[in-house]
DNA sequence: CCAACATAGTTTCAAATGAAACCATTATCA
DNA sequence: TGATAATGGTTTCATTTGAAACTATGTTGG
């Protein structure tokens, strides 16, 4: 930490800038703004339907309950963008065996081209942002970003 | 990158939970959820409020352009947010000479009392959140998010 | 069996948000 | 000057969001 925020810390400041959750916020919106835009321009899809199309891509089948667990999204979220996603054809429901109340969901042929589509642009992306990195400089971030999220999940 | 998601990627799928925006998105939320309920029970403060509060803290008298330009807010966020910290009388307002249009702000003796509640609170939590990293991991971190940050604002 | 409870997913309603229009004032410059 | 544009800040309106209530179905314990 700059020395200017340890003096500010001894006075009973806080330099906003330096403080963790408030740059990992700015950090995180910049990316996903821009992120947003660029999908919903080019694939009139929003950050929480292309989770709920990225997470089907890989585990095809889930029902909205399992697609709930893995996305960080609540019931309503998922709800939601699992309609509108209906509406535009880019997913297909089909009844789960022995239990009326869920659905399993897959990705249409439209829904799995717009993924095809999609995935390379969304590495891309996230390979110009991290571009200044090296190797090792990225597995630490991840690394890091592992500690946090688990330190923030439990207190 | 673990070797599942080289592979993945080969095959042109998407690990969402590797995902660098992804994770910075999980992340952000969480401490922020975290932060802004503590913030509103104890304070009936929301974090834009907070945010006003803390960068007046340390710059008495900015005007809310120039609130805005250092909280990474909108001047919409700015104006809400003044309205609500003036209702609550945790801000004052005072003329800007040869400018009728902006005015500057400073926080109250009430405002600077709640200043001093928060300020150690948000440092402890960050604190807490940052505890298993090494003092060399910590500044890696904010080396790594520097950077980040430069790559996300030119792309 | 059935009463109580739990789960999957949807809908409703109020509050938060963002974009654009807006008012007042100040700056520019022909 | 005076017209035009720019700036500071607020308000309006439509959309998004979240919490809670709700419907339907499934599970559990007496």
């Amino acid at each position: 930490m700059p020395s200017e925020a340890l003096k500010a810390r001894r006075e009973g400041l806080l330099f906003l800038e330096h403080f963790l959750p408030y740059r990992l916020s700015v950090l995180s919106n910049t990316v996903s703004g821009r992120i947003a835009k660029s999908y919903e321009e080019r694939f009139q899809l929003t950050i929480a339907e292309w989770r709920v199309m990225a997470v089907l891509g890989r585990f095809p089948g889930l029902t909205a309950a399992e697609v709930t667990e893995r996305t960080a999204m609540d019931k309503v979220q998922v709800s939601r963008a699992v309609s509108r996603l209906k509406e535009t054809q880019r997913i297909e429901q089909r009844a789960v065996e022995g239990d009326r109340r869920a659905r399993h969901l897959f990705l249409t042929d439209q829904g799995h081209e717009v993924y095809a589509e999609i995935v390379p642009l969304a590495l891309d992306y996230e390979r110009q942002f991290t571009a200044g990195l090296k190797a090792a400089e990225r597995a630490q971030l991840d690394r890091l970003l592992d500690k946090l999220a688990a330190a923030a999940a439990t207190l």
